[in-house]
DNA sequence: CTGGGGTCCT
DNA sequence: AGGACCC
């Protein structure tokens, strides 16, 4: 059957995939943690910007990403509470993937507070009782008939299972999300979009057109980045109808076939990529961003500490890294971004056979020669930002 | 007065 | 080692 799609050049509905948004994650973990908060304005604070805020405090027209001075001004009373320490969130995201893991191994996370699940065996396994569910929630595009969704079990039970998983998240660990439902990865997740907060949305296969006009440019379109939209739009490509209508050849020119290609399925809201179970991370990195840091030792106090705190969540995950590397930001009067430089090395696996003091020191030493062949540190110099990360995480040898 | 993380590809 | 992308 699936077959006889791919060979016709068409794609594959049958899938059933869900996309859980857990609601302003880094404001509700911190809510969870003080309840006395749920009723004020709550910001969470990352040096000088709200990086997320609750409901309360959106109401006020904060929104994310927002600087300090300018969310004070909007809401007066807004709590402001640190985020920069990411372990209460991390411990929280990795909980959310285990419970959403009892419904179908195949999670994928996206940052700390997305994850995509293929439910499509669940749904086939279900659908052999003579059971036909109810659609949950909201569907998109709104229809006034209601029950007419006897074509449409698979979605209606995929709806079933994603207010199952919603409930599981609640009783569990008292968080809330969104939950879209589609056949696919991008339509999963631009659904779970149309309503919010803690609601959720299948997405019918004839809305699918309509739901794709509903994003303002193509750079709404997970996938199309800053750097892709610069290039459209200097090929007069702007919203997700300009490139539906973009010729092949004239896309294929800028950014190859294949890449064009993709992009091509990802405006007509085509994706064939599969749910990729996450597994545990490829890295572990710790960072600090500030205003100056401009001696050797300095920096080493620096890297020493984001090293203490590595070795912790080291122990935590039981594997040794292989590889050491340092990233470092150089003040610079005009890109901000991208102007990180990094070095690596190997890390001799004797190093962590010693206490934890020996081995953070022998760290700190590898850090260092890192950290000399991108800073001369005879010369004056002014970083912004120190990052450490530890790769090629494996079970010890 | 734009975080602190992550992924994969080139 | 850097660059794109995601949150």
């Amino acid at each position: 059957m699936i077959l006889f799609f791919l060979l016709l050049g068409e794609e594959d509905t049958s899938r059933v995939i869900v996309h859980i948004d857990v609601d302003c994650f880094y404001a509700q973990v911190e809510m969870i943690r003080d309840p006395s908060l749920r009723d004020k304005p709550l910001g969470i604070q990352q040096k000088y910007i709200v990086v997320t805020c609750n409901y309360v405090a959106r109401k006020h027209g904060v929104t994310k990403l927002m600087g300090i001075k300018q969310a004070k001004e909007l809401c007066p009373e807004l709590v402001l509470v640190k985020g920069e320490d990411l372990t209460h969130y991390r411990e929280m995201s990795y909980r959310i993937t285990v419970t959403l893991q009892k419904f179908s191994p195949l999670v994928e996370r996206l940052g700390f507070d997305e994850n995509f699940v293929d439910v499509t065996e669940t749904v086939d396994a279900r659908l052999k009782s003579t059971f036909s569910p109810q659609l949950n929630g909201h569907i998109f595009p709104e229809m006034e008939i209601e029950g007419t969704y006897e074509r449409h079990k698979r979605l209606a039970c995929g709806s079933q299972i994603a207010a199952e998983m919603r409930q599981a998240l609640h009783s569990d660990l008292g968080i809330t999300c969104c939950a879209g439902i589609a056949h696919n990865k991008l339509l999963a997740k631009l659904v779970a979009g149309q309503h919010k907060p803690n609601q959720q949305t299948s997405l019918l296969p004839g809305g699918v057109g309509k739901l794709m006009g509903t994003l303002k440019t193509a750079r709404n379109i997970p996938g199309i980045g800053s750097r892709t939209f610069k290039r459209l739009q200097t090929l007069g490509i702007s919203t997700v109808q300009d490139l539906q209508d973009a010729p092949a050849d004239v896309l294929q020119a800028e950014f190859g076939s294949q890449t064009a290609q993709v992009m091509q399925q990802l405006c007509r809201g085509v994706d064939p990529s599969p749910v990729t179970p996450t597994g545990p991370p490829q890295t572990i990195s710790d960072e600090d961003s500030f205003k100056k840091c401009a001696s050797l030792q300095d920096a080493k106090e620096r890297m020493t500490g984001l090293l203490q705190s590595l070795m912790k969540r080291l122990k935590g995950d039981g594997r040794f890294p292989h590889v050491l590397r340092v990233t470092v930001r150089k003040l610079s009067a005009s890109n901000k971004w991208t102007n990180r430089e990094s070095r690596q090395c190997a890390i001799p696996s004797h190093l962590f056979g010693t206490g934890a003091e020996e081995t953070i020191s022998k760290l700190l030493d590898l850090c260092v020669v890192l950290f000399c062949k991108m800073v001369d540190v005879n010369h004056p110099f002014h970083l912004t930002l120190i990052n450490i990360c530890f790769a090629k995480l494996e079970a010890r040898s």
